[in-house]
DNA sequence: GTCTATACTAAGATAGAC
DNA sequence: GTCTATCTTAGTATAGAC
């Protein structure tokens, strides 16, 4: 394990923040008091706050694939992988002490002010729903058809309302009750 | 109609601001800059910006169950009832130009540095699930019966889904799929 | 109760020494 | 490339005149 670069350092404690306390209560001299850094460095690795915000979706969005990935890689029965989904969604929220999802989260932060941002966290968001669509598809291929499209949305905004309602009772249930939904859209 | 007293334009000045660009992004002088006042008369009426901020949640929360009585009074078949709750979601969407749930868009924001607004939206999302579970009840009461809270729980998660889906895609499409979904629910 | 003036802190960002 | 010092603007909030 190499040693951590400056610049890796910055995003990492960037994002801590970015996402325990918002991006717009997050302050530059913040970040580099965590970090322990000048800001004139800071400043060397990043053109501004908002490049920060950028390195820090590229960050949100390839970790959250890779985690899913490591979750689930052994796992090859659709059924069950579009369950382990739901447990690794609900993971997530535990281990984040119910932050809930980084897109969500940032686009309410700045909506319209950050268009960039409301962009890539679409973007994002396509890959989920495509990610349940496949598995969706590959389910149907071994039984009856179906109208894969809409269970794909089905189980896809179940998801997102679940990882709301999570992060706002603080508590896991809604996860449980999305699996039991969705054993019964896959019977 | 009565004449608007300060205090109600503060309100509305600043939920407005709230709402549209963040309660972070919102400074107390645009505020008072739009309400056409004194930063002395903002600090007469209340006692900080937290203040406001308890008033905005206030007033929301008012007005939302009260947008939901007139656009669904004339209803009473359970069912239908259930699908205009759907459409009012999608109707406020629509005029705020997707931006999203108030509730959990300032949830989003603060997070855990402000305890009563969570407990607030807590107990908000609470009181829209008890309105779908009364109706969904009601619903079953007609026909056969069903595991109603599972049936309920679904159809918020849905809806809250598909306002969080709408707001990042700027369109409106999840929630005809929710509206074709929960026809299936409730045959 | 509404105003102006002001205090104090923090914000994001830049300049220039080393 | 990292540092300190500094600029400018904006933040929330208070004091005291009218």
């Amino acid at each position: 394990m190499k040693k951590e670069k400056v610049r890796e350092r910055i995003i990492r404690v960037a994002s801590d923040l970015f996402y325990k306390q918002g991006y717009n209560s997050t302050g530059i001299n913040q970040i580099i008091a965590e970090a322990d850094i000048a800001i004139g460095s800071l400043y060397n690795h990043f053109s501004s706050k908002n490049d920060l915000l950028q390195a820090y979706l590229i960050k949100e969005e390839l970790e959250w694939f890779e985690g899913f990935e490591n979750s689930t890689s052994k796992i090859s029965d659709p059924k069950e992988k579009l369950l382990a989904l739901i447990d690794y969604r609900k993971k997530l929220q535990k281990t984040s002490k119910f932050a809930g999802c980084h897109f969500i989260k940032i686009v309410s932060e700045t909506g319209e002010g950050n268009p960039s941002v409301s962009g890539f966290a679409k973007l994002h968001k396509e890959k989920q729903k495509d990610l349940i669509k496949t598995l969706v598809t590959e389910y149907g291929a071994q039984g009856q058809p179906a109208d894969t499209d809409l269970i794909a949305e089905n189980i896809f905004l179940l998801i997102e309302g679940a990882v709301v309602t999570s992060t706002i009772n603080k508590q896991n249930d809604s996860f449980d009750q999305v699996k039991k939904i969705v054993q019964g859209l896959l019977p």
